[in-house]
DNA sequence: TAGCAGTCATC
DNA sequence: GATGAC
DNA sequence: GCTA
């Protein structure tokens, strides 16, 4: 029950970017309060203390919380709604009639769009923004011959135009409950379009000088969305009149993304120059000499987390990530000019470590109850930071309130609770190579024929640390044939040996994969360890070894440089992918065959790094 | 100002 | 879709 | 919090 006030604003008249709108929320959800969201309205549920950080939160944004508080809300009402998740569904709030909406359409920029200007309705209006390929104008893909065929295509189009225009209409004159998202993706929904079909100009574009101008590998450039309503063609006996109106343009037209992915080399060439901020080719020093400020700034990084600060998090993952790979100490602040990743704020934050050798804000925040109280509740599995920070704010703080209160945690949860002192302990080595062996007999016993199954330990064991927090078995068929139950049998009967409790049991995924996570310990004397075990078919194991083999800043670092590139790397495989504004996916292509770690390494350009190189 | 890795399981 | 995990 |  919510018996703090609450309050409301008509996002008409806030100037809150979707930016802002994120960050307000993170700050009142982890502070206890709730924020609803609606198209038109932004309203805040919270204490005193929301007020508070509300108040200074717009200071922040330089607006004044006072002149844009609407209206206090009947708490009564908003414990009611929120229970029955009645504000969920109310897409206007018209409980609220007194509101009054104005629009303010250029002012909040909500959706990836810009601004196109409308002939027709004499408006601007946000149209979300696309690229596509441009072919050499040679190709019409409306290339109809026949007359009636034609005639009959466009008075379809014409109709479709209408459709579209009157749906604008309806969203500029708020007669639609506009969601302008939702709206796109419907229109998206089987239709594809031009922008000239619905007589929306394009204003006018920068000129760019010729010399300038950079045209793709293969003389192709994307400029603009071209799509087609596809179904528009249903019915109509087209023959061979319409080239290509079977496959989406993207995919019939983009076949080699080295020849078509536009702009592609200059892309490569700008990341190229950059190559050395990336730790995947870095790799970690052999000796860590920054381990003091590393240490503190993982404090930090952890309060961050915990906060469920996703930018700030970023920020100091790949901050630490720099400086593990940094081969001499930081001595001085001249040491930190010019370094990527370490920005003012970092950098002052690393002056003050070597100057006192801790943060104050570290210090600071360490100690407040509230992250006290996460920091100790997501020690078990199961739990993370939102989950600890409701279990709080009921009043929730230890481990030990929580096992009085083991009905609101799932099965998972209570097992990790009721284990949390051992898992918390990390694995020796020896130990973890015995769990290895252990697996591994039990792999050869169940195929029947030594090495049919080639069973890898990843993660931190195959990059050398002495001790592990877990155990990552990768597991693969050598002459690639099904592999149905394999693992679920292993499972079955490594339950007496080794397991005790079970997470996740394997499933197929769509990509021939299957998971087990779970529990086990070497004798009934030893201590509890966690126990991941992974099935990959063989033309996946380069990349899944590479995954699983981490560490976890590694794989990002590495699949970002991928993504610079023009690939999308995952567990599964290394894809040629094309990406448009803001880095949106346009188009992945198929996947790059490679069996080993190596290949990986080749086709993107990366110095191969030993395991042990890895731990950044 | 937007994006920051990519995928899977569970609820 | 949110949360948590690897 | 950093950066294109
Ligand atoms: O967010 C993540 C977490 C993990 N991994 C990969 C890399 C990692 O090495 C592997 C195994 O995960 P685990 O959590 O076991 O990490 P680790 O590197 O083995 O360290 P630890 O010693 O804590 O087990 O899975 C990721 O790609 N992303
Ligand atoms: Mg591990």
């Amino acid at each position: 029950m919510f018996k703090d006030m609450s309050f409301m604003f008509p996002l008409a008249t806030v100037n809150l970017t979707n930016t802002r709108i994120r960050t307000l929320t993170n700050l009142i959800e982890s502070n206890g309060g709730q924020m609803k969201l609606g198209p038109d309205t932004l309203m805040i549920v919270g204490s005193d203390a929301t007020v508070e950080l509300c108040q200074k939160q717009f200071a922040k944004f330089n607006l004044d919380f006072e002149q844009y508080r609407y209206q206090f809300l009947n708490p009564d009402w908003v414990s009611q709604s929120l229970l029955n998740k009645k504000l969920q569904e109310q897409k206007k709030f018209q409980l609220f009639p007194e509101v009054v909406f104005q629009p303010v359409l250029e002012e909040v920029p909500e959706f990836k769009t810009k601004l196109v200007y409308v002939e027709a309705l004499a408006k601007t209006v946000p149209v979300r923004e696309e690229v596509v390929e441009q072919d050499d104008g040679d190709i019409n893909i409306y290339n109809i011959k026949d007359n009636e065929l034609r005639m009959k295509y466009e008075k379809r189009m014409e109709e479709f135009r209408r459709d579209i225009l009157k749906e604008y209409k309806q969203i500029l004159d708020y007669e639609y409950d506009y969601d302008l998202d939702n709206f796109h993706n419907q229109v998206d929904d089987g239709y594809e379009y031009l922008l000239e079909d619905l007589s929306i100009l394009k204003k006018e574009e920068p000129q760019i000088p010729e010399s300038e101008k950079f045209y793709g590998d293969d003389d192709c450039q994307i400029t603009e969305t071209r799509k087609v309503k596809f179904d528009i063609l249903d019915g109509l006996d087209l023959g061979k009149s319409v080239v290509n109106v079977e496959q989406p343009i993207l995919s019939a037209q983009l076949k080699e993304t080295k020849q078509f992915n536009p702009g592609l080399k200059r892309k490569q060439q700008f990341w190229e120059a950059k190559k050395g901020y990336f730790v995947c080719e870095a790799g970690a020093a052999q000796k860590c000499q920054n381990n003091e400020i590393i240490e503190e700034l993982e404090k930090l990084l952890k309060i961050y987390t915990n906060e469920k600060d996703k930018g700030r998090c970023i920020a100091y993952r790949k901050a630490i990530g720099f400086l593990k790979a940094l081969p001499y100490p930081i001595k001085s602040s001249e040491d930190l000019k010019d370094m990527p990743t370490i920005g003012d704020k970092i950098k002052k934050k690393i002056i003050e470590i070597m100057q006192t050798g801790k943060l104050t804000k570290v210090q600071k925040l360490e100690g407040q109850e509230k992250n006290v109280a996460i920091s100790e509740l997501t020690r078990v599995w199961g739990i993370g930071p939102t989950t600890a920070a409701t279990f709080y704010f009921k009043g929730i703080k230890t481990l030990e309130d929580l096992k009085k209160n083991l009905h609101l945690l799932n099965r998972n949860q209570q097992v990790g609770l009721q284990l949390v002192k051992d898992l918390e302990q990390r694995i020796p080595r020896e130990e973890a190579t015995l769990i290895f062996e252990i697996v591994k007999r039990e792999i050869d016993d169940l195929s029947g024929v030594q090495g049919l199954f080639k069973a890898t330990a990843c993660g931190s064991y195959r990059r050398e640390k002495e001790t592990c927090g877990d155990m990552d078995i990768l597991i693969t068929r050598c002459d690639g044939k099904n592999t149905e139950d394999f693992l679920l049998n292993l499972i079955t009967r490594l339950e007496g040996k080794l397991l005790t409790h079970h997470l996740t049991m394997p499933k197929r995924t769509e990509h021939d994969c299957e998971t087990y996570m779970g529990i086990g310990r070497v004798s009934n004397q030893a201590v509890h360890r966690r126990i991941d075990l992974k099935l990959y078919p063989k033309e996946q194991y380069g990349c899944a070894v590479l995954y699983f083999t981490g560490s976890d800043h590694y794989n990002r670092s590495m699949r970002l440089w991928a993504q610079k590139n023009g690939y999308t790397l995952s567990d599964h495989g290394l894809y040629p992918t094309q990406r448009g504004a803001h880095n949106k996916k346009l188009w992945k292509g198929e996947v790059i065959p490679c069996e080993e770690e190596m290949d990986v390494y080749k086709i993107l350009g990366l110095k191969y790094k030993p395991p042990k190189e890895r731990s950044v």
